[in-house]
RNA sequence: GGGGCGGUAGCUCAAUUGGGAGAGCACUAGCUUUGCAAGCUAGGGGUUGCCGGUUCGAUCCCGGUCCGCUCCA
């Protein structure tokens, strides 16, 4: 019987884990929340990173982990290593893809490592022990390595020697990055060929060799070495990180030749079929419309999972590799399967059928996730659109071949890549100047380049290296259980981090204003930035008066404070002094900002449940910040929330406040805290074991002792290492300030608590008098108060609410003054009309040139038309007059009649406003000009009359 | 972070040396038709994204800014 897929996975699973003692660690998110620095889950070591580098937590569940196996979704596509444009046209290159995985974190090595990988091969999955290959490193001299002795021996229990074969620094030692933990793997092949190709050319010579049926499946890492600027050091701790890949796996078992002729496409392609209704999928290689089967497949896949870990498509980082995997897919499903406008978002629940046993969290909104792709679906066929109407403009203009500049435009502003252009060129019998756009392309290359200079990172960071030598140094983590009361407190100095090294000492005489300095002390009572609270600021001086070091005492400013692998970082300046490492400290911290933080902090907490009171259990929070002057919340939403439902958060946040609940917070066991009703826990976040739990009601010893009472849920309980007040009143006020959208699917708050509140309302108060006052003005005095209200409403801080009501005001209020304005105008112009309607009754002369009373020119426009519908042989020119404003308007018309015999409006309008200070011109049959100096208008008359009497003589 | 393109009526879009902001659809009213589909006539609807500059005059030119699309990093 062939095992599925999904049984294939669980085997792994249950093999480790059942026979070998590991731990299950479930996926993490595609989505690296935490490690920006990385575009997507790529490798199953991932969320183990902070294990391998030594800078886990000590004391969280992470730290405590030896044993560990999963399976691990994961994304290649945008970053160092990118399949996207391969995907389809292989049997094996995915965007998405499992990555099975056995880790050893400092406990078992290299023989249970080789040991279990061939049991689970070959007696539980029985596969043919003829057909495996096993590599190990062969050393190399030039770095002082020696080959993978260990690896040879224990692999020849198991294999001849024939099929163990040595590789090279470049298949078959693994390393990080250019620092770090590191040391050599070894490689298990896979002979999916025939019995007469294996017995025409041994498998031996196909190893490693781009075959496309002798693979890979398995890579064993075996991390025993840390490699620093000095060299290469035995690791104290030796780790097993292993991969071998789900899909390829699988086709193994399933003895298939193709990844995508497993029953983990399959059933996607069903689908895909079902929905374009394109004959079935054949497995060609290079036949298009199997292609697509697999891009469209394979994409779909990615963009489930990556949608649902809370990515997004949009037009820069990760989004932005989305967004071009999504129209790949989408331009494929068009092209070659005759797709619908919308398909890709059709695929999703499919996706969800096949995996969401296993990954659990495809189930939560797959809704949310197929809307997202079908509004990006819907979106690009519009730019699609667009880019097709410039092709066809393009083709038109070319003749024979589309020119580099088109094809560039249709790329840049278009999003149509060079080969979809060609294809489109070639179905008219054209072709497409590709050197020419490969040379466009390069130049806007440069360009974008030459621009990007970053500002350089001036925050001091701590890496694993310098972790672990500040571990080397027997520094030990700082203790930083002071933070949460974060009084003055005395600690010693253990290090100081200038950014490259580590001093022993630093000087305020030696140092430079922009120098800044990281603090390393034996315990502390600031609060390192984490979980979206800012780290607390303060001072550092001398324990001892006077200070230990020369006259003037010590003074260090903490700027920001930040935490790395359990040591904190007090970043900052030395203002005066000298410190020295060994010195003792007194630590204080800036109180007053501490205390609208934590005010701040305790706020977020009621707002997440205010919100959960009125959206519903949907809305999840998606991230925060809580700094001193303000705090924002990120939460999940599909649209904005109506003026009624902000109205009622707002009240449940200060209903909560007014009932001055009291504030607890202990530290307990994760997996009793998780039964806890009601809590809520940031979606995608690792959380510690244990773990410390607020609530603000009930003592967390009561939420405990029974855990299912469903009046919890009327509480705020969630999982913090934050700061918080000792109970709600301490807050005082909350106001909210805006709500925007952030990303689809993502609203954010911002709210003030405290003294701000309060002035935030009054202001509020104040712009609403004013408003009203306002109303009662006459309406030609509305314009400029107006004006001033909106001016000043651009940097007033005012309650959400206050400005919404600000809004309607304004708006009601523009529409009066545009409808006294209109009417103003409509009188205007029918006095002016009136007025050329008896100019035009009392004169018969061929040229009519007239004053008018101040007025706009769309007043004289419409008096010029009234004269000329009496007198359509005359030639008319008014001249409007303000001396208000120092200004002349001038209109004039002439009938074509007259325009022969060379009076040309343009030139009359010329000549009469250069009589005035100023020009004009237009049309021969109808111009317009003006001039500045309203008392020369008797002369610009006087211009007109002699020039129009020249030109009629 | 840098570049390209765009933003005009409720919607889709026009508007050239800078010179009177339009069309189609939708909307309202009237007419026509046995009814429907529609047709005819009239009408309402615009801060040309926002701010500033140049100019007698800016949808148009220049600078800034916001938003959308798009390419690159």
């Amino acid at each position: 019987m062939t095992p599925t897929g999904p049984q294939i996975r669980q085997q792994f699973i249950d093999f480790f884990v059942e026979k070998c003692g590991h731990t299950f660690v479930p996926s993490s998110p595609t989505i690296p929340h935490d490690d920006p620095t990385l575009l997507f889950a790529n490798a199953g070591m991932n969320q183990f990173k902070p294990l391998f580098l030594g800078q886990a937590a000590p004391g969280g569940a992470l730290a405590k982990l030896k044993r560990a196996a999963n399976s691990q979704k994961c994304i290649r596509a945008g970053g160092k290593h990118n399949d996207l444009d391969d995907v389809g046209k292989d049997t094996y290159h995915h965007t998405f893809f499992e990555m099975l995985g056995n880790w050893s974190f400092g406990d078992y090595f290299k023989k249970e490592a080789i040991d279990w990988a061939w049991e689970l091969l070959t007696k539980v999955w029985k596969i043919d022990p003829e057909r495996l290959y096993a590599t190990y490193f062969e050393g190399e001299k030039g770095q002082g390595l020696e080959p993978d002795r260990e690896a040879y021996e224990l692999w020849s229990r198991h294999l001849p020697a024939g099929r163990i074969l040595p590789g090279n620094m470049k298949d078959n030692f693994w390393e990080m990055g250019d620092t770090g933990p590191c040391g050599p793997c070894s490689e298990i092949h896979y002979d999916g060929r025939t019995d007469a190709q294996r017995a025409a050319e041994p498998g031996w010579k196909l190893v490693n060799a781009g075959h496309a049926d002798v693979i890979e499946i398995w890579n064993l890492v075996f991390i025993q070495f840390n490699r620093t600027e000095a060299g290469l050091r035995p690791l104290p701790a030796k780790h097993v990180d292993t991969g071998m890949g789900l899909e390829r796996l699988v086709r193994v078992l399933q003895k298939k030749n193709s990844n995508y002729d497993t029953d983990l496409f399959t059933p996607i392609f069903d689908r895909i079929r079902k929905i374009t209704g394109a004959p079935a999928y054949a497995g060609h290689m290079t036949d298009k419309r199997d292609v697509a089967y697999r891009v469209v497949a394979d994409h779909a896949r990615t963009l489930t999972f990556a949608l649902t870990d809370g990515a997004v498509p949009g037009n820069e980082g990760r989004g932005y590799v989305l967004r071009r995997i999504l129209r790949r897919a989408y331009r494929y499903g068009r092209q070659y399967l005759g797709a619908p406008e919308t398909f890709l978002c059709e695929i999703v629940p499919t996706i969800v059928e096949h995996f969401g046993a296993f990954f659990p969290e495809l189930k939560k909104d797959p809704a949310r996730v197929a809307a997202i792709i079908r509004d990006e679906e819907e979106s690009f066929g519009r730019t699609l659109d667009r880019g097709n109407a410039l092709f066809a403009e393009a083709a038109q203009r070319g003749g024979k071949v589309i020119s580099a500049d088109d094809a560039f435009k249709l790329h840049d502003t278009y999003g149509f890549p060079v080969d979809l252009t060609q294809i489109m060129a070639e179905e008219r019998g054209m072709t497409v100047d590709v050197a020419g756009y490969e040379r466009l392309m390069a130049e806007a290359k440069t360009r974008s380049r030459m621009g990007g200079k970053a500002g350089a990172a001036d925050d001091l960071t701590l890496s694993g290296d310098e972790v672990a030598k500040l571990r080397h140094m027997t520094v030990d983590p700082t203790d930083d259980v002071d933070k949460f009361h974060g009084r003055p407190i005395k600690a010693r100095v253990e290090a100081i981090w200038n950014g490259d090294d580590f001093d022993q000492s630093i000087e305020a005489a030696a140092t430079r204003p922009t120098d800044r300095f990281g603090v390393v002390l034996n315990k502390t009572n600031y609060y390192a930035e984490m979980g979206g609270q800012v780290g607390d600021t303060g001072t550092l001086r001398h324990a001892a008066a006077g200070g230990a070091h020369g006259a003037k005492p010590m003074e260090f400013n903490v700027e920001a404070t930040r935490s790395f692998g359990g040591y904190v970082l007090h970043i900052g300046r030395i203002e005066s002094g000298r410190l020295a490492v060994g010195d003792d400290l007194r630590l204080e911290i800036d109180d007053k900002r501490r205390t609208t933080i934590v005010a701040n902090h305790t706020a977020t907490h009621l707002l997440n449940l205010a919100l959960r009171d009125v959206l519903g259990e949907g809305a999840d929070q998606r991230g925060s910040l809580v700094a001193p002057d303000r705090l924002r919340f990120d939460f999940a939403a599909g649209h904005a929330m109506d003026e009624g439902q902000a109205a009622r958060v707002e009240s449940a946040v200060r209903e909560r406040i007014a009932r001055n609940l009291a504030v607890h917070s202990a530290v307990v066991p994760l997996e009793q805290a998780r039964k806890v009703r009601g809590l809520r826990a940031v979606f995608g976040e690792a959380y510690p074991d244990p773990v410390r739990v607020v609530s603000i009601g009930p003592a967390v010893e009561e939420l405990l002792a029974n855990p299912d009472d469903p009046r919890w849920a009327g509480y705020s309980v969630e999982f913090c290492g934050g700061t918080h007040v000792g109970a709600t009143g301490d807050i005082g006020e909350f106001v909210l300030l805006s709500e925007e959208a952030v990303a689809k699917g993502v609203r954010r708050l911002s709210a003030l608590p405290g003294v701000p509140a309060k002035a935030a309302n009054e202001a509020g108060h104040r712009l609403m008098e004013r408003l009203r006052a306002a109303a009662l003005r006459a309406d030609h005095e509305l314009g400029a108060e107006v004006g001033d209200i909106l001016g000043s409403m651009e940097t007033l801080t005012i309650p959400a609410s206050a400005r919404h009501s600000a809004q309607r005001q304004i708006a009601a209020l523009q529409e009066r003054m545009k409808s006294a304005q209109k009417q103003q105008a409509a009188e205007g112009r029918a006095r002016a009309v009136e007025l050329a309607r008896t100019l035009a009754d009392r004169t018969t002369d061929p040229v009519i040139i007239a004053r008018m009373p101040a007025g706009d020119r769309d007043s004289l426009l419409a008096a010029l038309d009234a004269v000329r519908a009496k007198r359509d042989q005359s030639a008319v020119m008014l001249l409007g007059v303000d001396v208000e404003s120092k200004k002349v308007t001038i209109v004039a018309g002439v009938p074509q009649s007259l325009v022969g015999r060379g009076l040309k409006a343009g030139e009359w309008v010329k000549a009469a406003s250069e009589a005035c200070g100023g020009k004009g011109g237009g049309r021969p049959d109808s111009a317009q000009g003006g001039g500045t100096q309203p008392e020369r208008v008797d002369e610009a008359v006087r211009a007109a009359t002699d020039y129009a009497a020249s030109k009629m003589s």
